[in-house]
DNA sequence: ATAAACTTTCAATTTTTATTGAAAGTTTGA
DNA sequence: TCAAACTTTCAATAAAAATTGAAAGTTTAT
C-alpha cells in the first residue's frame, strides 16, 4: 500500500469512527488529515484534499480549535493561515476527555443531582420513589467513578505508568 | 419535584446524552424510560409515554435488545410482550462497553493494522512514511491501552463500586 | 484610502437519519 | 379452521444535520 492510500483510508476510518461517537464525519476527517500531514495545511489544502467547500473547511477547523486539537500557525510574510494538529496522542486523548466532560458529563450530572431531590408524594408509592432514587444514585456514582478513572489513567499514562501498566495488561506481543 | 417530572427530566437528559454519543435520541429515551419504570412495559406503554409510533417503539426496543440492555418478558396468559431494562448499572456499563468495542473499536483497529503496512515508495520521503507509521502506531497502542484499561477497571472495581452504591442507597441529610 | 488576499458568516440547499402508519406477518385460543 | 390480538416490516414522509457558495467582513501593504 502506498502512503497516499494509507492516509486516505485513515481519514475515512477516523471519519466513520467519529460519526459513531457523535462527532461530525467531516470534523473527524479534517482532524485525521491534519494528524497525518507532515506540516501545517492551509484552508485551500484542506478543501482540496477532502473535497469540501471553504465554509465547511473553516467551520470544522474552528470547531477543532475549540476542542484544542488544532492550532493556527502564522508564517511570517504569509497572509493566509495554516493549521496543524496536536500530534501527541496522549494529549489528544486528554483534550477530548476534558471537552466531553465539560460538554456532556457535567450537564447530565447536574440533571441527576436535581431530579434526585424528588419528593415523596401521594401520587407515587414510597417504594417507587425509592427505586427511582436508587437508580439515579447508582448512575451518579458510576459516572463519577468512570470520570475519575479516565482522568487518572490518562494522567498516569504520561508518566511512568503507561509502560508498566501496558506490560501488565498485555503479557503477549 | 414530583416523581413524574423527575422521570421526564431523566428521559430527556438521557436522550440528549445519547445523541451526543452517537445513539439515537429515541433509543436512549426508551432505555431511560425502562430504567426508571418499576415493572416491564408493553409496546403500547412506551408509545404512549414517549409519544412515538408503534413502528418506532418496536424498532428501538429491538435495538436495545441487540445491545443486551433490554429483555422481553412474557407473562403467562398475556399475549402481548413486555420489556424491561437491565437495572444493574454496572452491568449496563459492561454491555455498552462490549458492544462499542465490537462495533467501533474492532473495525478501526483492523484499519490501523492494515494501513501500518504502508510500503516505502519513491513518491514519499522515508521521513514522511516513518512519521505516518509512528502516528498510526501510537494510536494503536493508545487504543489498546484504553480498551484494556476500561474493561479491567469495570471488572476489577466491582467491589469498590458496590460499596459506594450501598452508601448511596442510604438516605442522606 | 484603496485594493488584494484572506477569513467568516449565514440563508438556501442537499444529504442523512429518524419516524410514521398502514399492510403484512405471526401467534394463540376457540 | 378462523379471527382476534399482537408484532414486524418498509416505503413514504418528516425532521435534523451537514454543506454550499456567495456576500460581507477583516487584515495588510502601499
Amino acid at each position: 500500500m502506498q502512503l497516499d492510500e494509507a492516509k486516505s483510508r485513515f481519514i475515512e476510518g477516523w471519519g466513520t469512527l467519529g460519526s459513531a461517537w457523535g462527532v461530525s464525519r467531516t470534523m473527524a476527517q479534517v482532524h485525521a488529515l491534519l494528524l497525518v500531514s507532515a506540516g501545517a495545511l492551509s484552508a485551500e489544502d484542506i478543501m482540496e484534499q477532502l473535497q469540501i467547500s471553504r465554509g465547511n473547511a473553516n467551520l470544522n477547523v474552528r470547531a477543532l480549535m475549540d476542542w484544542g486539537l488544532v492550532r493556527k500557525e502564522l508564517r511570517p510574510g504569509e497572509r493566509r493561515e495554516f493549521f496543524s494538529a496536536e500530534k501527541d496522542i496522549h494529549r489528544v486523548a486528554t483534550l477530548i476527555l476534558q471537552e466531553r466532560h465539560k460538554r456532556e458529563l457535567a450537564p447530565i450530572m447536574r440533571v441527576l443531582g436535581e431530579i434526585r431531590q424528588v419528593e415523596p408524594s401521594p401520587a407515587a408509592s414510597p417504594e417507587e420513589t425509592q427505586a427511582f432514587t436508587q437508580m439515579i444514585g447508582s448512575i451518579q456514582s458510576f459516572a463519577e467513578f468512570a470520570d475519575r478513572a479516565a482522568a487518572t489513567l490518562i494522567k498516569a499514562d504520561e508518566n511512568w505508568f503507561l509502560s508498566t501498566f501496558m506490560k501488565l495488561m498485555r503479557p503477549r506481543s
